[in-house]
DNA sequence: TCTCACATGTAACTAGTTACATGATTGC
DNA sequence: GCAATCATGTAACTAGTTACATGTGAGA
């Protein structure tokens, strides 16, 4: 677990374990809502892939393109998988979530109920369209494997398994939305604007 | 939806929408996992009551108490109200989750499988607490209220909607938990270690 | 005496976002 | 000519965490 790896460097570290990659890849793999579990930006990338070259846990060459600007295309060294297989199952204190909508919903007493009711529908139906999506993908990785993947040592496996929680989190996230909506609908109290 | 309240300044003017409280009692209500919609530390807390009361979203007075140090209350004022009105209902994007545990399943595929069922059990037990903890206090308000609270515009109301959302959130992420660990102890593949 | 709960602050640092900056090639 | 994709970086700022700092009173 090398002196100071961040979390998102253990997050490129496990792309680049799978891949080599440029920056600029690593970038479109980590944009919502496909690298939802760890989000980032190419301006975090960037100097990230530096410090991650400076501790030896990569390395990379230049390759030209003909057609396109070339490329940095960075490799996981054997130090760097050392330093996977370190991190991946080490303890990690349970995670907080900080989510607006949430926070809004402790307010919610406090809103015009029509405009709040608007609020969760909309978000119903953003969320919605994300787990539609996680779920095509998810399609995609059974077909190709004729139902769950079974080797555990296949980044496929580790694929499947983060999909099904993001679906699991988008249907209940997309369930309490509705059922928000849909409360706020019934609710008594008529609504006296300040 | 003044200048520049943020939105910890949001959460702050929401519980004290409700009752007036000193920086010290909203440090204990935005602690986790009671404030698990927004948790934050007093280091953060205090300064930005200092940008609250600038900006005329709150007052204070300063209590002074015999058998404990002095304390400053802080009670939103008319234009807070206004203010927490006007952000309740207000467009917000989708919101991006970055939860480590979902990274090291993404990467679960480089560990040991022992390890990694160990740690997903961890979480699986830490989660079912914490979920516990949420199920008690949503026990008690229906308690008091015979069923769901009813009335839109009581605090109650809201805090109903919020502890489903942890609930139902907290709900999934154990079975989730669970059925990874249960995955991993299926998995084919023995481990050969780095 | 020592620790805990109450009470309020600041300083230093880390992580993440937004904006700035540049430049090639392809397709409309 | 203009926008989009590819490609890589830096600068400025914001939000959040950890650590430092101080002091009271109660109870073990």
């Amino acid at each position: 677990m090398a002196k100071g790896v961040t979390t998102l460097g253990y997050a490129l570290l496990g792309l680049l374990a799978y891949e080599s990659l440029s920056g600029y890849d690593l970038a479109r793999r980590l944009k919502k809502p496909v690298g939802f579990f760890w989000p980032a930006r190419h301006s975090q990338i960037y100097p990230e892939l530096g410090l991650l070259e400076a501790e030896g846990l990569v390395t990379f060459r230049v390759v030209e393109q003909p057609d396109r600007p070339d490329k940095k295309v960075y490799e996981i060294t054997e130090g760097g998988r050392a330093a996977m297989r370190a991190w991946v199952s080490s303890p990690l204190p349970q995670s907080t979530v900080r989510d607006e909508l949430v926070l809004r919903a402790f307010c919610v007493w406090l809103a015009n109920p029509a405009e709040a009711r608007a609020l969760f529908l909309e978000h119903a139906r953003l969320h919605a369209e994300t787990l539609a999506h996680y779920q095509d993908i998810l399609r995609d990785l059974e077909q190709r494997h004729g139902g769950r993947p079974r080797d555990f040592h296949s980044p496929d496996f580790a694929a499947y398994v983060t999909l099904n929680c993001g679906i699991g989190h988008e249907r209940q996230y997309v369930e309490w939305c509705t059922w928000v909506a849909e409360t706020l609908g019934n609710a008594d109290g008529a609504y006296r604007d300040g």
